[in-house]
DNA sequence: GTGAAAGCGCTAACAT
DNA sequence: ATGTTAGCGCTTTCAC
């Protein structure tokens, strides 16, 4: 068995009170006692019983992650190491463990958020992605645990504490950005439709297109996973019509390499023949061949902040709703032509 | 106060201790009582809590999980969110939760190690890394504690479980391959030479090298970290010898990508100049241009492995050691050429 | 400034 | 087949 603080206090001829006291570094303990106390533990090698103190002060002193379900392949997303660790400096510096979600379906995931709440296995949790019908989310919401989300909720963005790009305005910028370069015929290869990223960025697409007194043309619009693998399908589709693109906006970098491995298979050159922008700007964007000009939407901060407004929340006994939009840029390399002369 | 097993208790005018065993689904219990405790907790709503239960049997139903510090970009790497998924499979079947460690340096990890195998926060803990002299390692090996070590453990490695690709052999069997086709210049670029794999796999090179009869050149083998920043300044030094390399053997799929880049940056072509071998065959293998030939080590069974062990490790009270080799295999695609008429 | 004692919610002997 | 009773290791009133 390992050593209590009943061996301390026994060791430091105290009562086991007083060793609880000196480690949460009372004041009202002598500073001699408190020497003698930490001696003690010092020469046992004592180390607190986490759980035993969680159960007595109702604190898990863990963050809860769900992410969104785990044998998906999304997780192959560079999008979620990143997160991560933004979300990992943050825990560190509060001190908080992560505990992460392990389910496969999404009734699964709901049992285990259930049972993190319940069973007061966290202080809080991170909603890493944010979709269009959630249970999860209202279930937490309910219960009013302390919880943040990673994206703009669907509905009761004003209730909910969330931290988000203005995907909105990003898709419209993007798209903008790419009429400004003289494109009329924009096409927008999008992700899951159940994503509130991807609705926001393709209505700032649309709003940008019908801004600039362009058509809308729904076989503009395609959805697929947002992974590789679907970017091929979506190529071919597009470039099948009569009047292809001469610029694409691709949800997400992974998904536009794909899309550039396509299109060389296919032997239409980039930038020359289509331009191309996408979002995330992960390590990837750099390392294709053209670099794509990407939006950098800073996932590092995305998850950093989502986890200081966590703990906020969780300290204060208030709960003010909090919205924070993390900005973006967009960076420009090598994927993108002029078509006007400049 | 959420719902206790007491209220259960008399709701359903039972003792705590028959709750109790009807959480546990004990057999001593009669199926009446069953489905009236049953119907009383799901009336009141109940849900067991975690931690004192944890706290009353001594076992957390966690596991923990040991990154390479996490402010480092390493996890930025695919391999990461590959063994993740293996491992969260394999925790979502067992039941178990997952802990993250949060720590950036190298001691607060070891502190957060500490933590939690003295406060009994975790069951078992997976080491998603090997590497030369590793303290936590040696800690949690002086506290029997369960643990495995995902990769080849520098010494002591028949006391300890772990699970790893035989990447000495990989290492010989990948030089071999490009030997085979006709390559006599054949660099190395590995990653950080404080991991083990790193290792294994220049010895195999090495092996292969020297077996063939060919000359291990120094100035042929570049270390670098497992990303694509090292690349770059890799291949710069590396063809401006005199005698540059016909050939490379990559240690990552990510570093082979700015490896890529950097060649094609500097006119040279792939594999018409030069051929390249890399490992992991993540995602971007298949995505690149050319698409890599690399080395499919199965990242997934990795993990999927490594928490299979470490659950059988901490069921049975015997400690005997395992040993598991997740094979591999080359994956061949287009970024090698034949040097001889075959 | 320190100690005694109750209790967090559950499990696990030991009874019956 | 079920109830009684101690804990698990810690925190936290309430005394002194």
């Amino acid at each position: 068995m390992a050593v209590t603080i009943k061996d301390v206090a026994l060791r430091a001829n105290v009562a086991p009170s007083t060793v609880s006291r000196v480690i949460a570094n009372s004041s009202r303990i002598s500073e001699k006692t408190k020497k003698r106390v930490r001696a003690a533990m010092e020469d046992l090698g004592y180390h607190p019983n986490i759980i035993a103190r969680s159960l007595a002060n109702k604190s898990a002193q863990a963050i809860g992650l769900v992410m969104p379900s785990s044998g998906n392949k999304v997780l192959q997303n560079p999008f979620f190491p990143e997160v991560l660790r933004g979300i990992s400096m943050g825990a560190h510096e509060a001190k908080q463990a992560l505990y992460m979600s392990t389910g496969e379906t999404e009734s699964e995931i709901f049992q285990e958020v259930v049972q993190m709440v319940q069973g007061r296995r966290v202080d809080g949790i991170i909603l890493l992605y944010s979709k269009v019908e959630d249970n999860i989310l209202s279930y937490l919401k309910a219960q009013s645990f302390p919880f943040v989300v990673i994206g703009k909720p669907f509905k009761d963005n004003d209730s909910i504490t969330y931290v988000d790009n203005d995907n909105f305005r990003a898709g419209r910028e993007v798209t903008e950005y790419l009429i400004g370069k003289g494109h009329q015929n924009i096409a927008f290869i999008g992700g899951d439709l159940e994503l509130v990223v991807t609705i926001d960025r393709l209505t700032g697409y649309d709003k940008a297109i019908r801004g600039a007194g362009l058509q809308y043309r729904d076989d503009y619009i395609i959805h697929e996973e947002f992974l590789q693998q679907g970017g091929k399908e979506a190529v071919h589709e597009l470039m099948s019509l009569e009047e292809p693109p001469t610029a694409l906006v691709v949800a997400d970098d992974l998904m536009a390499l794909g899309v550039l491995n396509t299109l060389d298979e296919m032997g239409i050159s980039v930038p020359n023949d289509i331009s191309i922008v996408s979002f995330n700007n992960v390590l990837l964007a750099e390392m294709s061949r053209p670099s794509l000009t990407s939006v950098d939407i800073n996932i590092y901060d995305l998850g950093y902040q989502a986890i200081r407004c966590l703990i906020e929340q969780i300290e204060s006994p208030y709960d003010m709703v909090k919205n924070i939009k993390v900005p973006y840029q967009i960076i420009e390399r090598n994927s993108c032509k002029n078509l006007v002369n400049s």
